[in-house]
DNA sequence: TAGATTGTTAATCGATTAACAATC
DNA sequence: TAGATTGTTAATCGATTAACAATC
């Protein structure tokens, strides 16, 4: 009886289809085939359809696909047509961000609350939404449902926090924290946003091109790249 | 002559191996084995070789790797022993919050500037980093090295400002704006930040989780969860 | 009906894992 | 030398692409 399960793979490209469903769907476009949805997204047609088919038969053969019906249809596969309170763990720079971001609530996201330990944030108010001192947390918790947790605070606590909040019942962590999380529960999902990772895959990939800069500047015999080991 | 190609999926799991080797590091561990790593980090020992030795052989056999070398190596591999300056396009929430971390720094990214079109924000300094009108934009690049770009401005500008900064010379973006970027320049960079996708995408398992949970239920005869459709 | 396009099976490609000879 | 562990080749697994029969 089990589902199959679907691959991360296919996970990671969704929120990219609903997007540009998204985008349609403003455009006034009606229908569309996954020919024409490939080019603009520069997948193959192949993929849209396999990738669509993991969760059901959504366009109809000689037509393609309804771009109002399948945009409901992916938003309610990636669980947007419930709503998910967040808590953010770590009132910083970054935890204020996201709190001030109103975009996740057109998604169903709502930021309900903020912690930090820091006494100076305790009742300051960003967009609506109180800073509260981390001692609060289970009260807070016991008394709101609470759906996701951001941690936005240094990684030498995340540990720690992150398993009071398992224990709490929150089964699901948004990780800014620089450190894999090693949860007591395994059923809980985390979803890790690492930015120093990203940079530093950035970074790997400039190098990269430089050094092909320099192998193209070598092969059509452009002087003044010959000096190396530069700071 | 041309180097073979490294897959991005190799690409994306150096930063991880860079910081748990910084981690071994400061722990102060001389050596390790692939064997011992990959219980550590939950990947196969093989895979570890695998990933490694599209780079060099940094091992030694019966030895293993020396934990100091083999961080440092990687951190080259990054691009770590070079510096980065990134200016930061949209000093909003997110623009502010990246100014103020840290922790960039210590790995060579440097950002040195940041650029609005509020005037509200003209002169006003994070961490010591003017704002900066968006006018300024040229005349800055011209007097600094940019090496990347953040962007952290609205989508319906990322487009125009990224292309302005590709034709200035810069060949890395750093992209939070919730757009694939279209470049008139395919020779450029881009790594994306798309903090809506992170959230679908841990949406997905949460529903998924819910799904499984209930199964669970209903197959050891717990009672309690048969009603569905909760909001 | 004819044309278009899906859903799905089969073929290919790439990435991961296993195995082991090389060697420290 | 014997034991350990790499670097690397071969085997497996999974994901992507191609092909095409089904069908709107």
């Amino acid at each position: 009886m089990q589902e199959k399960e679907i691959s991360q793979a296919v996970i990671r490209r969704m929120p990219r289809y609903y997007r540009y469903l998204g985008e349609l769907l403003d455009a006034g476009v009606e229908r569309i085939s996954s020919n024409d949805l490939s080019k603009r997204m520069n997948v193959t047609a192949s993929q849209i359809r396999q990738d669509l088919n993991n969760f059901g038969g959504f366009g109809q053969q000689g037509y393609g696909y309804n771009v109002k019906y399948l945009h409901e249809e992916i938003g309610k596969i990636l669980g947007l047509n419930q709503r998910h309170n967040i808590i953010v763990i770590g009132a910083g720079n970054l935890g204020q961000a996201l709190a001030n971001y109103v975009k996740f609530e057109k998604l169903g996201f709502v930021i309900i609350g903020l912690f930090d330990v820091n006494p100076a944030l305790d009742g300051v108010s960003v967009r609506g939404i109180r800073i509260r001192m981390l001692e609060e947390l289970e009260a807070f918790c016991a008394e709101n449902q609470v759906d996701i947790a951001a941690l936005t605070m240094p990684k030498q606590k995340a540990d720690a926090i992150a398993n009071r909040l398992v224990s709490i019942g929150i089964h699901a962590i948004w990780n800014f924290a620089h450190v894999d999380l090693e949860l007591i529960d395994k059923d809980v999902v985390v979803e890790n946003v690492h930015l120093s990772d990203s940079l530093m895959q950035l970074s790997y990939n400039i190098v990269r091109n430089q050094r092909a800069r320099k192998c193209d500047g070598r092969q059509s015999g452009r002087a003044g790249d010959s000096k190396k080991g530069q700071e």
